[in-house]
DNA sequence: CTGTTAGCGCATTCAC
DNA sequence: GTGAATGCGCTAACAG
């Protein structure tokens, strides 16, 4: 029913291996036999079954790409780039890969479950995007799983996420969270911005906390006292943005600036303080992180820290791919740049 | 050196066959059986082969998602819905399923060769979304594969998509573009305008005829002349829309209104129109489509269509799993929703 | 409920 | 350069 190699062996008048050899290239084959068996495949309308491929092989042509949150453009654009690399020649049978995006909509178990299913598929490649949990038996977990992933022959990139342990063999490009989140708050202190608001990621997660000590450092370094009660967490969306801000003007309707976590956040922000008949930056400056395309069109345009998204994706999946040489160490810091905007101006009274 | 299922048996002192059971669930197991298993599993740190089960078994876990543009969050929304609804009980060995996200960047040949590998890897199911392109030589050759995945066993929906041939098989949730596009202008209508500028999507796409129909719809509805120079055509992006504008604007400086092919494209639009001087709405307004999640936040917000983007991906996910009643004639068309909001008014002078 | 027996379709040794 | 033989690891009958 379903056509076979053997099929088209057949039909070739070859034998099996040699049809093997001619659709993965990796062997020297006549120029009339390769015509024979291209044909008789074309002829055939035959499809190699991957599976068998793969089992036969020990390795698959499929590349597993872990997100927090697909629908998310931050991690969308850094998936496409990765996609965009891990094609063209040079896997198996044609050189097509998969690219398996797996949501783990920041959850840790299903993050080593997806793990375990690219395991579980010889995925040829793991690339995981975006921070990392903080916990420290999740952390380990994690970090196991990679070695053995590692070990089954995957290469493993981590994007946009901290290193894991030097043993794992993973390289790391990683953000420049921390530095980013200084510039931010320090561009707000050198326009004059005393009290500042500052809308946190959720608890526990690498950004969250590097982004969030990137604005203390400012802080401190300026003299400037670090209350508590300006710190709100919430998740990396939208409402969470508009229901801080809220918050954050309930506990001090003084405040001058607010520092989102995200871009996405931000947006929250700029809705709850037009809600309020707060005027930015007239009244209150915003800043955001990322530069996601949308950020240019906020009215104000958003003052951000533009992530290069794209091309961090590109590396690391060129990397994924061998195609790259690994950074030294196998970490690389990717520094992020301040985009002055609208939403940023001088504080009321200064 | 890599753990097997026999390696597995063994250590249970049970066949290879019960373990497979076991792990498949598929099969009544003595429970102190199926103990013994699970315990040998865990110890000795057993992952399936995924490979070598799909080939014996002639089918695989793994999902194919086609998209656009994966950093679109049109498409990473439904993606998402989609992915949400594959996972759980119901899979080989544990329920899991993989999702692999397709990116085509629009491209035919792209689509193609993405169906292809999904067919190599036995797909489990192919959930097409957004747009078709209209070219009959390549919407045969999709009709083609589609035919050729069902017959070999994959559920194939498309979502979003125009309905294929019905010899395919394929279920459809179809976006009443036309509808909505008619809608929009009507309302523009209603509020006085006459001279619409429209921006297009790219050509020979269903998605852009389709609404571009329904503005045209709309205005022989009322007898209002559909002048080409007003519409201008381009690619779904920021971009496209304001450079669209600056041309529309410059053909026609007294337009009242532009249409946008979507939300992202509107949001260009009024960039180049604040750019250009002109206020939304008093000067001239704007409307999108699709109410992607940054149209509110727009200032002021856009008034667009709604499309319940998670909802159907969702249930394109139930549909590809089996897990929903297929709609009568394999096709339900989902409506939009019209939502005024602040970037439409009345037209200056009227 | 459980064990035995055959392949699933292909890649890869070896020979020739 | 090409063919023949072997096994990748698992599932699915079929017995029992």
């Amino acid at each position: 029913m379903t056509v076979t190699l053997a099929d088209v062996a057949a039909r070739a008048q070859v034998s099996p291996a040699t049809v093997s050899r001619v659709l993965n290239g990796n062997y020297p084959v006549a120029a009339s036999t390769r015509e024979r068996v291209l044909r008789a495949v074309d002829e055939l309308d035959y499809v190699l079954n991957g599976p068998a491929s793969a089992l036969a092989a020990a390795t698959s042509d499929l590349v597993g790409i872990l997100v927090n949150d697909i629908a998310d453009p931050f991690f969308g654009i850094m998936a496409g780039a990765i996609q965009s690399e891990i094609g063209g020649p040079g896997g198996r049978a044609g050189g097509e890969r998969l690219a398996v995006v797996c949501n783990t909509g920041g959850s840790p178990e299903r993050e080593l479950t997806y793990l375990t299913l690219l395991q579980r598929q010889r995925a040829a490649a793991v690339v995981l995007t975006g921070g990392a949990v903080e916990n420290t038996a999740h952390a380990t977990a994690v970090a196991t799983k990679l070695r053995k992933l590692g070990e089954a022959g995957t290469r493993v990139v981590l994007c946009g996420r901290p290193p894991a342990p030097a043993d794992t063999d993973a390289v790391a490009l990683t953000f420049d969270n921390r530095g980013g989140g200084r510039e931010l708050t320090e561009h707000l202190i050198g326009l004059g911005h005393r009290r500042m608001g500052y809308i946190a990621g959720p608890e526990e997660r690498t950004t969250t906390r590097h982004r969030l000590e990137g604005h203390r450092d400012a802080l401190a370094a300026h003299g400037i006292a670090d209350d508590p009660a300006r710190t709100v967490h919430g998740r990396y969306d939208r409402r969470a943005g508009y229901e801080a801000t809220i918050e954050l003007l309930r506990r001090e309707p003084g405040l001058t600036a607010v520092v989102a976590a995200n871009d996405t956040v931000a947006l929250g922000a700029c809705a709850a303080l037009r809600d309020s008949g707060l005027r930015i930056p007239d009244d209150v400056s915003v800043v955001g992180f990322d530069d996601l395309p949308f950020s240019i069109d906020a009215v104000p345009a958003l003052t951000t820290v533009r992530l290069p998204l794209a091309d961090a994706g590109a590396r690391a999946g060129r990397i994924a791919m061998g195609r790259e040489e690994v950074p030294p160490g196998g970490i690389a810091t990717i520094r992020g740049e301040l985009m002055v905007r609208g939403s940023t101006g001088v504080p009321k009274g200064a």
